[in-house]
DNA sequence: TCATTGTCGATTGTTAACAATTGTCAATGG
DNA sequence: CCATTGACAATTGTTAACAATCGACAATGA
């Protein structure tokens, strides 16, 4: 087994990835390449390097010669996440059903139990994590890389929302009742109903989110 | 009006871009930083960061502590490009579909007319130019900056892909058949009649795409 | 007063030197 | 003969110094 072996780039931008997804940055908080390269004891074009990686997620803006701000969060930001993320999620499950062999169904049975599981235990991390995981799941086993690629590209920004929706309105849906009906589709080889049900699926958790954020403005931040 | 201002990274990762979407570099070629600077004469550094740039638009590809390479074409990666496309794409015309003002709409006539235009001139490069614009228009029309965003992250693989078939297996499809569907759908308001038209047109243009592959194995190039 | 201009500090953009890693290939030993 | 080891050349990874640009603010003059 290769054992772990990341650049400091990599590194630095994992560490930079879990401090904004992790709430330590807030939105729209400007960052300095210097400070950074202090903080971090690594040099600033290692840093620069890494907020170049970051800017490809969306997780920070750039503006040339002037700085980098961490992403800001507000009713567009959202909106247009959930679209894009349903719309390769629609196309991975169009991909699953239409394809699915045994190795793809043993991963998307193990992924869908992980969410029962979670439902049942009720701790609040782990549920997450079996939510982000089941969507992630159905792009991985979808089979086309590129594919993969894009989702993962947006699926650092996608923990960040949802972590930051859950801190502000925790809501208690039902990860079962919520991601059944797409599961089954995929397992009934329904490409079309699969389709149809990432579709409402995205439709319903993005209206959710949009609702509350409207009922608690104090949540919006100031550039 | 602001004069046009790019920093070295941007107009050599430019120059890279347009040196690999018009066959200057072949796929798989190897490319070395060091000799990259030499010849564009700008430090190792600026080239490592349009390298970058590029390979996060699947131009290139990295091996950490190896190298740098074109990226390779072949039946798997013109797939996988057509597939995330038409999913980007087909959010696009349901968002254009669903809510579509004086301005959208104007955008979108015109993107067609062109499109009729380079029909009737025949010209190969107009013929491209508005093939690729009205998609890209569509998908600025839409409104969604992350989706364009997302979208023109592999557009530049889109126009390779598209000149590397144009050139091995020229084809005469008749754009506004092809893509007429697509546009009174749009104009019709029909999202779903939307929808479905571009899946049809992804389809089909990959079906040809990669027949064509299949009868000719000469343009299989070894990495 | 107020628009214009010049200066300055802060910050990013660029460069070139130095360090670390990889793959190759010949030397070695069983 | 073949697997293992070790040196090496080629290449990428990292750093720190230097250059260019921006935004703000004070000085200037009508």
């Amino acid at each position: 087994m290769a054992l772990e072996k990341l650049s400091l780039v990599d590194r630095a931008a994992q560490q930079l990835r879990q401090m904004i997804v992790g709430a330590t940055l807030s939105p729209g908080l400007r960052l300095t390449e210097q400070d950074l390269s202090d903080e971090m004891q690594v040099a600033r074009g290692t840093i620069r390097a890494a907020l170049a990686a970051l800017a490809a997620e969306n997780l920070v803006i750039r503006r040339p010669y002037v700085g980098w701000a961490v992403q800001a969060v507000d009713g567009e930001v959202l909106r247009e996440s959930y679209q894009v993320r349903g719309a390769l999620e629609e196309l991975s499950v169009r991909l699953l059903a239409t394809d699915l062999d045994r190795d793809k169904r043993a991963d998307l049975v193990a992924s869908y139990d992980r969410l029962v599981l979670a439902e049942c235990t009720g701790e609040a991390e782990d549920r997450l994590r079996a939510d982000l995981g089941f969507h992630a799941g159905i792009v991985r086993a979808s089979g086309n890389k590129l594919l993969l690629r894009q989702y993962e590209s947006i699926s650092a920004q996608t923990e960040w929302l949802y972590r930051w929706s859950e801190k502000n309105w925790p809501r208690r849906i039902n990860l079962v009742d919520w991601h059944k009906p797409i599961f089954e589709a995929i397992l009934a080889q329904d490409a079309e109903a699969a389709a149809a049900a990432v579709r409402i699926h995205t439709q319903r958790s993005l209206h959710d989110d949009m609702q509350d954020l409207h009922t608690n403005p104090s949540t919006q931040i100031n550039r």
